[in-house]
Formats: structure tokens, C-alpha cells, sequence
DNA sequence: CATGAATGAGGGTTCATTCAT
DNA sequence: AATGAATGAACCCTCATTCAT
């Protein structure tokens, strides 16, 4: 029916307020191009299409703003949601794993994500813990818990689990997660996170994999 | 004659400045504490404990300040004088060396160097290269020569030593250089530091060590 | 029917309109506390407990409904009605009325009538001309009135009443009302008064009274 | 010699600044006319022909630069220098003072001054305390301390000297102080003036007199 | 060379007013 | 009639930079 189209879109604008979603999405844009003193709450309204005094009624200043894009990309990395399977051999699983963690961490964006938070961490402590822990944290946490459920299986020998998952999840990096923060090389080709990725499961399979014994 | 007397300040004055040196050094302190953008000329010169006109006679804009202070940190922190001394056991130095590079990564300061740079990286490449080369990469690479000549000792057996060589630098990060990067969690103690490099040292050498075989 | 009970509030609505009332009750607060430009049509409209829009709807701008609110006040501070009873002594009269006169002047929410209309003056000098003749003028005028009665009546000897009028009423106030419109002092105690009041009086009865010959 | 012409003006600038004098000449024009809110800094800047930032080089802020206009008015306004000659009879220094008094107080510009304190006093209560306090109150005791003496010479013979001087005083305004300040009528003429003051000087002597009795 | 007063563009924020609903 | 989201001009204030001394 003609009437309806006419109506869903006014229906399908989540409450979350159509504008409150536009402004956040022009405030990240600037916020993660210049950083949080750089970004102006002009430029800010600019590209995202508002006037400056709409700003106002969503967030009460530029600060909350910037919070508040913070926390949306913090919930949104955090959920990096990955299946660990059970069934799936561990060393498939790390492989797998290792890959998606460099994935996530050197896609396009998520770079400036985490050089905005790490450039305001001294005068806003508070955003960079969180940060830290809903989301470098929060992962480490996860596979620990899957390290632990190996280790139970007696698939994997491992005392510390806590600390073998930001060893395997660290090595991961290796050589492509720093230079890519630092902006001194693009984000790392598929081969080369495979090769990284592939060294550091060896390792860890090596090291703390039960037939190692 | 009395016109000596006049001229004498300039004179004396080592032309590498002690002005120069003077207001690096309330730059440096301003702008890690605050960021570029946060850090103003006025604060600098008030720190530095000299005029703002001044400022402009040593460098030209604050971006050049801000250049020539990172430069200066890239320079300084890319010296990490270790002694790899092929007397010492592979052990002992990787213990070492590994508890050298947090204490320097985690050392105060050493952060807020580190988060200014990421911080600007993206407006400012270069600078973010620069300090990624020559310090981060730097080490990496020293490291790496060390185990290269362990290798053709015959101490190490190691593929593909570039990789080793941050691999182990990264396990030994494990838990530590993040929380404090994010400031998550204050510098971690001694006793933290020993216990990570020597899970690290231990995988380390049960993956790389001659007797492993 | 269903459908009177949609319709009845509109019909219930007084046409000199409720929400007038209640947008001039509370802009008449927050003008007050506030004077002309500090206070905010945002803050009005919360404080009388309508939408911004709605205030629009009754006061074509912020001017119109400061005006309307001052010219209520001048005409409600204009009223003070003082009964002056021919048969009561002139000296109970002048006590009575000299008493009435600054407790009416010094009451909560005088002041700031006062005040408000005072700082506007000069921008807005319409309205304080209007609040002078009908409040400070007309004062005189009803109690220079009440003199020439009483001068006919041979109770009182007074060549210019306009001007003995005033006289009388600035000397009431003299020490009271000043200290109180700067905010210097609270408002004056009921004690005060009477001995301000009478001393007035008697100033006022030795001069003009007509047994003083 | 010519030298000591070069010199002088920097010698006669005095040293609180041209600068500053110029900027607080400026504002105090705009807060004169317009009132604190309504004065922009912008048009102050404008006015006194300085940047705005000069500005906030002379004074922290809007309202410390407001103060210090009310302060300077203050104090200048409580000067009132009167020769209270005790070889001149009381009734020409009564007549003299009176008149004095209602033309400071009605000279151009006095009058902005006083409802721009009382229009803020409000909100500022400390300005509108120190104004009554220097400017006000200080003419009554001023003129309190010349009764007393005359009082102490057996001239005239009042109880209360400290109310009997705002009651000389008051009588002098009826008429012309409060139209001037609410803008209903402009300064009052000198003849206005004598008249007013005349009768109020009649009426002290005929009340507080020594030969009186 | 060194100073610091002066600048003016641009920062974040508020607010009277409008208008689609 | 009533709403409140949206606007954009104008607010106070800061700051990198310049220049006369």
C-alpha cells in the first residue's frame, strides 16, 4: 500500500533519534580524523549536517560528546565476537583467532579509534581505562577463558592462562600492529598477518600444547 | 674596552643556545603533559621562563616545536644503550634485556612521550614514523642483531630472527605496556616486570634454544 | 459523548486565558530574580511550566512579555489602597500611612520590581516613566490629595501639598529604603520604621501642622 | 633641552596604563548605557579602540572589568568635596550642601551609574553594598559629622543627627531625583533645584533651629 | 637578541526565535 | 492551540603570532 511507505520510514527511525545517530556519526568522523582539541564543534556540525545549536540539545558539551563516541566505539570493538568452538581443533581455533584479532585491530578506522583514546588517556584517565579494559582487556579475558576450557580437555598444558593469552595475542602483533599505530607502514596485507599469525601458533602450540610434553 | 662588556653575553652564549635548550625543555614538559593541541605557547614560555617572543626567534611555529621536542625524544629513546655482551649466556641476557625494555617503555615519562606521538600520528605521519623507526623498529632491530650473532654462535636456532626478535619483545609487553599506555593501571612493579620476561625468556629458549632441539 | 470530553478543556479555558496567567506568573519570577537580560525565554518557559512555543503564542517576543510584566506591576503596586479617613487625626493618619507606605515599598518582591525597572530605564525609558507616574508619582499624588483635604479643613497649614506631599514620604524613608533597593541591608524591621515614621511625623506636624502657628 | 622632551611623555604617561584607562573609558560608556548583560565586550573593545583581547590583557573577565568601572565610579562619586565652613551660618551651608548635593546627583552620567548598580545589584549584592556604603551613606555621615558640630556650637539642637542628616537630604530630592533615575523626566533646572532645596532648608531650620525654641 | 603588549580569528556555548507536527 | 526540535547569530574568552621597543 502507497500509505505505508510513506509512514515506515518515520516507524523504522529508531528512538534513538534519527538526529542523535547523524550527529555521532559526523562526530566520530572528526573526532577520530583530528582528535579530540583539533575537532571543532563547527566542523563537527558541518559534517554532520546539523547546525551548531543542535549539538547542544544532544550533548551537553564537547566533551560528553566525545565520551560518548568513545563508548560507542569502545562497545562496539569489545564485542569482536568470535566462536570457539570446542570441536574445532586448537590449532585451528588459534590460527583463526590470532588472524581475526590483527584483523579487527588494523581495519580501517579502528587505528584512529585507538590513537584518539591513547592521545586523551593522560587528561582523560578515565576513557582510557575503560577503553583498555572493555576492550584489550575484555579480549585478552575471552580467550583466556578459552584457554582454560583447553587446558580442562587436556588439550593444552598451561599454568597461567592469563598471561598465555596476551603472549599468544601479543606475538600476534608482531611487527604489524605497532607500525600500523604509528602510521609508519599501512595496514598489514592478509599474508603478512597469516605468516605472523602462524609463527606466533606454532610457538604457542609448542610451548603449551599437551602432546608437547 | 667597554664595548666587550656588551657584546660578552652573546659570546658566551654556545651557540647550540642555552635558550634553545632552555625552551625544549619547558616545551617538553608542557607538551607531554598536554598534548600538542592542549599546550600553549603562553604556558611554554611561562614554563620555559622565557618570553613568548622568544619562543619565535628559536623556532618558527609551534608545529616546529613540537617537531624539533619529539625529535629530540625519538633521538634520546631510540639510544637504549644495552650491552649484549657475547660472554653472557642467551638466558641471562634475554632476563635482562627483556626487563630493560619495560622498565624503559614503562618508565615515567616514557608514556606520555608515547601517547603524544600516537596521539598525532594521525595528523602528523611523519613524526609518527620517525618515532616508530628509530625507536620501536630500532630496538627491534639491535635485538634482532643479537640473536642473529647467537644464532651463527649456534646458541639460537632461529628462522627468521626479525620476527623472533619482537616476538619476544611483545610477550614480554604481556599485561604490562598496555594498562599503562591507556592508563588503566599505574607502572607495573619490579617483581610484575621479573615474572613476565621470565615466562618469556622461558618460551623463548624452548623454542629457540640450541638444546632444544 | 464521547467526543465533549476531547473537547471540554478548551472550553473550560477562561478566554482571558489560563496560560496567560501562567506564562506572566512565571516569567513575572524569573524577570525578577534575574533582571531583563539575564533571564532566559528557555527558563521562563520551564519555570511557568508551558513550551517555548507557547510562550510565542501570547508575547509576540521577550520584550512584549518583560513589558507586560512591569506594566502589571505597575499597575498592581499602583493600587496600594490606604484609606484616609477624614475623621481620624491627621497625626494618627501620617503615622499610619508614613508606616504603610515603606512596608510596602521594602516587602519582598518590591525590590526587585524596583530594581528591575531602574536597570532597564535607560534602554527602556517608556517603562520607567510609566512605573514612575503610576507607582512613585501616583503615591504622591493620592497622598498630597489627602494634604490639600486637610488643608481645607483647616487641620493642616501647607502652601505647595505637591511638594509637602514628598516631603513627607522621602523622609519616611530616609535610612530604610536605600540600604535596602542597593542590597546593602535586609529589608528594614517593623522597629525602624516606627521611629523613621515617627519622627516624620513630627517633623511634618511642627512644620506644617496648623496649631504650630 | 630637547632630550628631556622626548622623554616626558612616557614620564607623564602614568603608570596605570593609557591603556588601561582608555579601555575602562570605553566600558564604561557601554556599561553605562547599555547595563552589564547588554554590554557586549565585543562593543567595549570597539568602543575604547582596542582589540578584545587587549581586553583580557587589563582584566581577567567581563565582570571584573564591570567592577572595576563601579569601583572607580564609586569611589569618584564619594569624593562630594563640600567645605563645611564652620564661619558660615548653617542656613547658607544647608542651602549650599543641598544644592550641591541633588546636582551631583543628577549631573549627566550620575544617573546611569546609579541604575546600572542598582539594575545589577540583584546579582552582585557586594557592588550594590559598597556603592551605598562609599557613595551614599558616606554623603549622609559626611554631612552627619557637619550637624553634630553645629549641634556641639549650640547653631542647632537635633537628637538624632545621623537621622536628621538623610532627612535633610531626602527632602531635598522630592520631586527630582526619582522622576530623573526611572528616565520620566530629564535633569532638574536649577530654579527646580533652589526651590526644593529652599523649602527643605526652611523646614530643618524651623524644626532643628536653636533659636527655634 | 629579547621582550610582552597587542591583535583578531576562531574556540565552545547560549539563546531568542521559528516551524513542522 | 501547543509543542519542542532546530536554527544561527552573537556571546565571552583563548591563543598563535607579530612587532615596536
Amino acid at each position: 500500500m502507497v500509505v505505508e511507505a510513506t509512514i515506515a520510514p518515520s516507524i523504522l527511525s529508531d528512538d534513538d533519534s534519527s538526529k542523535r545517530r547523524q550527529i555521532m556519526d559526523g562526530a566520530h568522523r572528526v573526532f577520530m580524523e583530528q582528535g579530540f582539541d583539533a575537532a571543532s564543534m563547527n566542523e563537527i556540525a558541518r559534517v554532520a549536517g546539523v547546525s551548531k545549536g543542535t549539538l547542544y540539545v544532544y550533548f551537553p558539551d564537547k566533551s560528553r560528546l566525545f565520551e560518548a563516541i568513545v563508548e560507542q566505539d569502545t562497545l562496539e570493538q569489545g564485542k569482536l565476537a568470535f566462536n570457539f568452538d570446542p570441536a574445532i581443533p586448537a590449532d585451528k581455533t588459534l590460527r583463526d583467532f590470532g588472524r581475526a584479532y590483527i584483523e579487527l585491530l588494523c581495519r580501517p578506522g579502528s587505528g584512529s579509534s585507538v590513537r584518539t583514546v591513547i592521545g586523551i588517556a593522560e587528561r582523560m584517565p578515565e576513557l582510557g581505562r575503560r577503553f583498555y579494559e572493555n576492550v584489550i582487556e575484555h579480549t585478552f579475558n575471552t580467550f583466556a577463558d578459552y584457554l582454560k576450557a583447553r587446558v580442562k580437555a587436556g588439550e593444552l598444558v598451561i599454568d597461567d592462562c592469563t598471561l598465555a593469552s596476551p603472549q599468544f595475542l601479543m606475538m600476534c602483533q608482531a611487527t604489524l600492529f605497532q607500525p600500523y599505530i604509528f602510521q609508519a607502514k599501512p595496514a598489514p596485507s592478509t599474508a603478512q598477518i597469516e605468516r605472523v599469525v602462524e609463527s606466533a601458533t606454532k610457538i604457542f602450540l609448542k610451548v603449551y600444547g599437551a602432546k608437547a610434553k
